[in-house]
DNA sequence: GCGATCAGAT
DNA sequence: CACATCTGATCGC
């Protein structure tokens, strides 16, 4: 079995290749010609891989989420999908593999996740009703105290409250860049009658970056406040089409001027590109505001070295309309990087880590240097010595599943 | 002239 | 600087 390794091409004794995630780094090497193998992912995934990368459905084996399955004759090895809360089709996979003594051991893969209550909560892992796991393959993107950044939730409704300032106003809201120079600003005050309160009536057009798959609530969620339809291009429709969400059709609309809600590459979130979209938009829209969803967005207060768990697990991280400051800000044109991550905060990573009994753990990302090895390998063993303290592990106490 | 690989930008 | 690309240059055939 391997995961998310299709650049090597054939590996010797692999039968079973499995996909985490459609993203280009997990998914390297997996083209139209693909024959060294049947592939293992989630439906989402699967269609994705048909669809974008041509690989033969006879290839590809679509998986169920949650529902543990065979995946060989002697019912020696079993997987099961659980949602990795990363990007649509993101799976965890729990892999149980019976040796030659007939004991079963249990290989815990997060491939990219962001960590939440509801993983844990899975029947298949949740403590204390489930034996232990023996490896835990880890994503550790942001396994280092200074990414502390909020809930996603918190994220985009900090953003719509600010689209919606601007809304009232008639006009961007004039801001401070978080360093440098800043544009001229006009003077003239826009009175607004209440008709006139929507995105579409004020011509403010809200741009948001994305990579091919993934930052969906963003978007839905901005277009569902101020109810407007998303404007997608015709690839990145296809894109989500393969997601299988019910109704999605009539939100989407490959007509610019018809929605105030625009998806785009996150490369094209820069001033000069944006200028010149809002001059070929004219007259429909006067302002843009674009947002880049990204994890290193947020400079909140940061753990140390000398941070109890407690002091991490209890720490929340702040985040409100007034947390948003644009990297670059004129009157007609404004640039915002909000920290929504797809990858587990450093306290996510700490929850998950101390709400599962893990045998082992090998982190999977930031791995190239001793330095940071080390770094990671100290956090990691901190709450794997903290679970043997306390003997008895449960999860991590969450007010709502969705998110620590 | 094409693909593979890599530096560079965002 | 992380992320996950995308663009453009360079190398090999």
């Amino acid at each position: 079995i391997t995961v998310d390794a299709f650049k090597y091409g054939k590996i010797p004794h692999c039968t079973a290749y499995f996909l985490s995630h459609f993203h280009s780094d997990h998914y390297n090497g997996l083209t139209s010609k693909w024959s060294n193998g049947l592939i293992y992912c989630s439906t989402v995934t699967g269609n994705l891989v048909i669809q974008k990368l041509k690989v033969a459905r006879n290839f590809v084996r679509k998986l169920p989420m949650n529902d543990e399955v065979s995946i060989d004759s002697n019912n020696d090895i079993t997987v099961t999908l659980i949602d990795a809360n990363h990007c649509p089709g993101s799976a965890l996979f729990l892999f149980k593999l019976k040796d030659k003594s007939g004991r079963i051991k249990r290989y815990l893969h997060t491939g990219d996740f962001r960590a939440c209550p509801r993983q844990v909560l899975h029947s298949a892992i949740v403590q204390p009703q489930n034996p232990a796991i023996d490896i835990l393959y880890l994503d550790t993107t942001y396994l280092n105290p200074q990414y502390c950044f909020p809930a996603q939730e918190q994220v985009v409704n900090a953003v719509i409250k600010l689209i919606r300032k601007a809304i009232n106003r008639g006009e961007l809201i004039p801001m401070k860049r978080s360093s440098g120079y800043n544009g001229q600003w006009r003077n003239k005050q826009p009175r607004l009658d209440k008709s006139q309160l929507a995105l579409d009536k004020c011509k403010i057009l809200i741009v948001i970056g994305t990579y091919l798959i993934g930052k969906e609530k963003v978007f839905f969620g901005i277009a569902k406040a101020f109810r407007s339809r998303i404007y997608v291009t015709d690839e990145k429709r296809k894109m989500l089409m393969c997601q299988e969400i019910p109704g999605i059709e009539s939100l989407l609309t490959n007509d610019p001027h018809q929605a105030s809600v625009h998806v785009v590459s996150l490369m094209s979130i820069k001033s000069s590109s944006l200028f010149a979209y809002l001059e070929s938009l004219k007259p429909t829209f006067k302002y843009v505001m674009a947002f880049r969803p990204t994890g290193w967005a947020y400079k909140g207060q940061k753990f140390s070295s000398s941070s109890t768990t407690e002091e991490i697990l209890n720490t929340s991280t702040p985040f409100t309309i007034d947390s948003i400051t644009p990297t670059f800000s004129t009157s007609i044109c404004q640039i915002f990087g909000v920290p929504y991550s797809e990858h587990s905060s450093f306290r996510e990573l700490a929850a998950f880590v101390l709400s599962l009994n893990i045998r082992k753990i090998i982190p999977t990302v930031n791995i190239g240097s001793e330095k940071s090895r080390e770094n990671m390998n100290y956090w990691l063993d901190n709450w794997q010595k903290e679970k043997d303290k306390n003997k008895n592990i449960k999860v991590v106490p969450y007010n709502t599943v969705d998110h620590w």
